[in-house]
DNA sequence: CTGAAAGCGCTTACAG
DNA sequence: CTGAAAGCGCTTACAG
């Protein structure tokens, strides 16, 4: 580190002084072209780049985004939910020359992990990606009044930025996509009630119903945490109940109800029907092919980190919210495609 | 950000100097134990955390670390791999209070980044996640001198520091295992030949048919790349010479692996053994459950992140090299367990 | 054990 | 359009 170039190096090599070469480092249009090119390839040449603690302290200016992401919703780490998103998050970061500090939100260090983001004085605003419905990074970054949004709506504080998908209407839409295709005893492996994506896709659950006249059986409607094995779980529990079709509220959860399903010798989708969300990459390739509500994670990544620019470009006094589409992908767990499809009621 | 608390409202509130304040901050054993208390008190009691950027100007240390991952080895997104690995070294910054920076090296920023990287005087060290055979991050790092690991050793670079397993022998061990099982053509669905993993599987493969005095036979060796899509395409081509037993060198490929299989109407174990590599969590609840070489991913990112912190406190002269052990996962595509299961030669 | 002062590498009014 | 100088918030010899 010791022998690095600093601008006074630049500024000499180019026969100017700092304050110009700051300049032309930070596109200051009041430099002459010459100048500027001058000190440009001298930059070049040398190899030079601003040291960003430096321009960190000058100007606070840092081109760095914090993305947090919570720990307890562990299925996002055994899923390809997570790396999806970041490849969103990094593909935008680099169109705008940022980079990305990454904090997994580990409840035991939590609270110095908040101070850390928060204090840091290093970092321009913050992505929290799924953030549990009491997460305390919220209200930190609140506080504190850092630019943020979040990947995933808030469920009380409905004034802030983030980008999510109608979760709600998603489920619905699949549920009576299922109750069209002649099901008549539709149940539901639900997301965690602490999540707000859990919240929303239980409640289109119940608005499908509700739109065919149908009282929620509690029977009927599971809880499972996003993972395989709460959906194994749930889908053995609802079984007691003979559903003819289960709404599954995550595909990792449905690969779990498909493993319950198989061990108890039910065929899909001609004893039981399945459809999950998220069509993540193994969807495709379940026996049989998962249909599944595809979310646009990837997608989710790049427009949070673009709202995420403006605000800190503009000003965090106009808070924006992006409503991403969402798409029934229907292959073969629905039972859309079998011969003996059941009559369209 | 105007009106962030510094070291001086620290300093009068305690009535000490702003050295003695800085003191306590970095631990220096030469203060007094009363002053220490009362300085942390009312850093404590007014919030205080003392910004990065300054820290990182003045003493060079900023506690920032450094993660790259090649974003040309897609399959690494489509597992749930990379999250994995991002835990442990979460977890290993946690417990030594450090944070970490995340690029993903998109070929086409590729240079601009490793420049960010490198320059930006902001990072410590920095780990290298699976990195191509020729990746130019690791050239840049070395030039520059830079602490930094790999997560997978280097094919030429041999003096690096890295954490790995040893692919070579899992893999020979995992074949021999078929062959004791009584599989006669023991084919592989290998990695990416730019991957020194890829590299090492394969050639694990190749010696556990020398042990046994078998010339390796090409039309049984397929080349995937490490993505289910590969697995499918490649085994599909291997099925023309009919194996009895595949090695496939990753869990992603081995999910390919058994779609192709499916497809042609091939029975898992009992017309084709599996196994497969990595123990991703899937890999547990397909159908048959595979059986596969277990890596402890979640480990490396751990113990990678020690290395380099060791390397960064006492000078990177010292390379360190860790091998973690891997363990066979015996499940259903081996054939093991099965009733009929042929006869150890 | 403590403080005054120089310095880390930039940025940014201010004056010209 | 350009430069001199103060300042960002810390750290660290140096002197006591």
């Amino acid at each position: 580190m010791s022998n690095r170039l600093t601008i006074i190096e630049i500024a000499k090599h180019s026969g100017v002084s700092r304050s110009t070469v700051s300049r032309v480092i930070n596109d200051d249009p009041n430099v002459n072209t010459e100048t500027r090119e001058r000190v440009r390839a001298v930059m070049q040449k040398l190899n030079f780049h601003p040291n960003v603690a430096a321009r960190g302290l000058a100007a606070g200016k840092t081109r760095i985004l914090g993305l947090v992401i919570p720990m307890g919703v562990s299925a996002l780490f055994s899923d390809p939910y997570f790396p999806q998103l970041i490849q969103g998050i990094s593909a935008a970061c680099n169109q705008h020359n940022y980079s990305t500090m990454l904090w997994l939100a580990d409840p035991e260090y939590e609270r110095r992990m908040i101070q850390q983001i928060v204090s840091s004085g290093l970092i321009e605003g913050v992505i929290v990606a799924s953030a549990l419905n009491d997460d305390p990074v919220v209200e930190a970054l609140m506080q504190r009044q850092i630019p943020f949004v979040l990947v995933g709506r808030h469920p009380t504080h409905t004034n802030l930025a983030y980008v999510d998908v109608d979760n709600r209407v998603s489920a619905r839409d699949a549920v009576l996509y299922l109750m069209r295709l002649g099901y008549q005893r539709v149940a539901t492996i639900a997301g965690p009630h602490n999540m707000i994506a859990g919240v929303d896709r239980l409640n289109g659950y119940k608005d499908a119903l509700k739109t065919r006249g149908i009282a929620p059986d509690p029977n009927l409607i599971a809880e499972g945490d996003f993972s395989e094995g709460g959906g194994y779980q749930e889908m053995q529990r609802l079984l007691r109940h003979a559903p003819d079709a289960v709404f599954v509220a995550s595909d990792a959860m449905a690969l779990g109800a498909m493993r319950a399903l198989r061990e108890a010798g039910k065929r899909v989708p001609d004893d039981i029907a399945l459809v999950g969300f998220d069509d993540m990459p193994f969807a495709a390739h379940t026996e049989p092919p998962l249909t599944t509500v595809r979310q646009p994670i990837h997608r989710a990544g790049f427009v949070a980190t673009e709202t995420l620019l403006a605000l800190i470009a503009e000003g965090a006094n106009a808070p924006r919210r992006v409503i991403l589409p969402t798409e029934l992908v229907i292959r073969e767990t629905c039972g859309a495609h079998r011969a003996s499809a059941k009559p369209t009621v």
